[in-house]
DNA sequence: CGCGACGTTGATTTGCCTCAACGATTGTGG
DNA sequence: CCACAATCGTTGAGGCAAATCAACGTCGCG
């Protein structure tokens, strides 16, 4: 159960097994079944989570009712409000699970004080965020340069996993395109 | 010339003397006049750079030639194409001086190591990661959900002091439209 | 079975692009 | 100091990719 997310930290940093057995004790269990939320707008977002099994969709929903699908998690992925997590705000985002889910989750107020003791943990998350960064930069590149033939390729080749895991109408809506527009897509290849 | 950095960097973690003396010494100074180049593709990406003075333009040039502003970056922001620094690859962007600008760059090679010695550094540069992750993902947001004229008041109201300063086709460029259909836009208000 | 979820197809509309031309302003070399 | 070029913004005409609206087929499930 938890050697799944030690893997997943010790790919970026090195830990012994003293600083294993602190991280996991901080660690809470959530299991969400498909269609419930692990978080709601207005909730205070008081948790990171780690996708130990599962897949879900972060998303917002605007003024006219319109979804905009911000991120899928699934296996080895973080999600949250990161937003809100980090400027402890409210949740603007509605955060939905696609099939049934196990996650960690890991709380802000105990976040800081284990940057504090274990440097290395700031070192570990400054990575993820980084990465993450990496990768919105390339999806502003990809929504300023392609159109959605190749934005949905690209998608296709960048993230297989979930392609062949979610329905298409999830997918339009993280492309930022219609459904029907998908289809006509998908027919033309 | 360093008191602005500093109290930049001091906005978000505390140093002592020593710590600001040391971190002096690590800056290297850059100018770059209008119009020249900070980097260019193919380039190794050593350093990552703080505005002091001027404005600049981070951008991606497609195979067809036509470019695509990622980035604009003022006095306290920070430039860099910082998906090669943090791979250590070979730059992808461009980055022009749009006014002549005066720099503070840090080494790649010497940030990790200061990380170590000074953990607050590893704090300060997630926490600007931070920041710009989650104004990434507003601007994402925005695309997702705004047609042209709703990104382009946005942007207004989010970098008046860029709006001011840059010219319209550049604007219309990191929003992703045409000069043309940003003149539209500007007559329609 | 009947209903909801999901995908597809067609007709029409629309927001933005492309191409082309034309001021207005700035700056630069003769 | 003027002439000319370059830069920047604007306007118009026409076209296209994707949206919208509407209808329908299929599958799986309570």
């Amino acid at each position: 159960m938890y050697q799944q997310i030690t893997a997943h930290v010790q790919r970026d940093i090195h830990l012994n097994t003293a600083e294993i057995e602190e991280f996991h004790s901080l660690l809470v269990e959530e299991k969400v079944s498909s269609k419930d939320f692990l978080l709601e707008p207005g909730k205070d977002v008081l948790y990171e989570y780690y996708v130990v099994q599962g897949c879900l969709k972060a998303y917002y929903l605007d003024k006219k009712g319109n979804k905009h699908i911000l991120q899928f998690a699934i296996e080895d992925w973080w999600i949250s409000d990161f937003e809100a997590f980090f400027k402890n705000e409210p949740a603007s985002l509605h955060i939905e699970a696609i099939e049934d889910s196990y996650l960690l989750g890991i709380k802000k107020e105990i976040l800081e004080p284990l940057y504090e003791r274990i440097p290395k943990f700031e070192r570990f998350f400054r990575i993820k965020t980084t990465n993450a960064f990496v990768a919105l930069r390339s999806r502003i590149l990809s929504s300023l340069q392609k159109d959605a033939k190749q934005r949905y390729l690209d998608f296709c080749i960048t993230y297989p996993s979930i392609e062949k895991r979610v329905p298409n109408y999830h997918i339009a809506n993280y492309l930022g395109i219609t459904p029907e527009s998908l289809s006509r897509i998908r027919k033309s290849l």
